[in-house]
DNA sequence: AAATATATTTAGCTATATCTAAATTAATTT
DNA sequence: AAATTAATTTAGATATAGCTAAATATATTT
């Protein structure tokens, strides 16, 4: 069974939502994710039920199946192979990815995604510090923080972002706290939780508490 | 304006059937290729026409414009860009290309094209011989003649296929005779018009008349 | 427990892209 | 020039994906 675009952009936001099935999600949820209204979501959810990617009861609930994992899953997977392939290959900005990988995702070739695969050298993490699927769906996390949640004098490299809007990504890179980056947490404001930063042992940075939240730090 | 990726197959087909604008195209032909029903090309025309890349009257005919022109060249040269990156970068072979780059060529995103171009080196031609349009759509056709056509003693190098069949790039594969491939004609059979090559100066191949017209060789 | 508020679904509409069958126009025969 | 044939377009369906407005079910107050 194939899905169409649409139907794999909603399995995917269902997926993201529900934090890979632990969690229930919402009609209303869902709609905003996906920015459209709560009626069309009832239509898709009825659809998704019948193609067996959910298991769906009206006015109850929905939970995702294993065939929807699957799914869902691959598709993690191709977005984030191409994100590593347009910046690794391409030069495009962290930044610049999201919007072409949001396409590129949904060209349906198994043979495409193996070979690109081996041509990047199976990465384990996209640009943004993201995990890649295996092609069996198995994902190796790294155990990370929110960098907020580091105490002064912890040290740790960053590894991701929690939002990966366009603005959010460049205003990190104004500042050098890219993906890699080493980092160490100098001083932290009680009042307003804000931090101060210094990055690969030279640049220090002061960063507000709703930057901070958004980063995500493997300690070491 | 931008167009759906039918918009964009459709105006692609009457670009290659036109020739370029050059031979008058009808709707039964613009059905064949695109595998459906004169009524519906009936109505994607008057929707082109509205868009103004075809100039259409009905019942009469119609005309690709400039505008036309310029996206039905945009497309190609999608297509073809990602033929090369499939068969250099990822391995793939000539014959297998086809289907996939049908997908990507539909992927919208200018920055994409022109980082793929420049990390391809800037190709002029693709797998199968065919030339690249360049970003202002100016293409730099070489002349070649059919295979068929040649006389004996005459020499070349192999450098497109008309038919572009998986059945007939594999038959291709087979015998070795490649894109690039330098070929000489030892014989000429009158009868049935099949053809003795000398392929790379080593290996003697007989060629029916209808595989030597399907393929276009660059003399030298 | 009834009333109110919120969430969700259904009904009915729009637009794209397809189809079949009928109608219309153009081209060809006789 | 009329009749026939072929090509093309229109009319009326279907399916996907979206919308608004109305209806219905669940949750929360009072």
């Amino acid at each position: 069974m194939e899905l169409t675009s649409t139907e794999e952009n909603y399995l995917k936001a269902i997926y993201h939502l529900s934090d890979g099935g632990k969690k229930s999600v919402s009609t209303n949820d869902i709609a905003a994710e996906m920015k459209t209204k709560a009626a069309s979501v009832s239509d898709m959810l009825r659809k998704l039920g019948e193609k067996e990617v959910i298991e769906y009861r009206k006015y109850y609930g929905l939970q995702i199946t294993e065939s929807g994992k699957r799914f869902a899953l691959q598709t993690i997977r191709k977005h984030r192979l191409w994100e590593v392939f347009l910046v690794e290959k391409l030069n495009f900005a962290w930044d610049e990815v999201h919007e072409v990988a949001e396409q590129l995702e949904h060209i349906h070739s198994p043979l495409l995604v193996q070979r690109l695969d081996a041509y990047l050298n199976y990465p384990k993490f996209d640009p943004h510090g993201d995990p890649i699927p295996d092609e069996f769906g198995d994902v190796r996390a790294r155990p990370r923080v929110q960098l907020n949640e580091m105490d002064v004098d912890q040290t740790g490299q960053i590894v991701a972002v929690k939002d990966s809007s366009a603005a959010f990504l460049r205003y990190l890179d104004k500042v050098g706290a890219y993906i890699g980056a080493r980092i160490k947490v100098l001083d932290k404001v009680e009042f307003d939780g804000s931090l101060e930063i210094l990055v690969d042992q030279k640049k220090t940075l002061f960063m507000s508490k709703d930057v901070s939240c958004n980063i995500l730090v493997l300690q070491s």
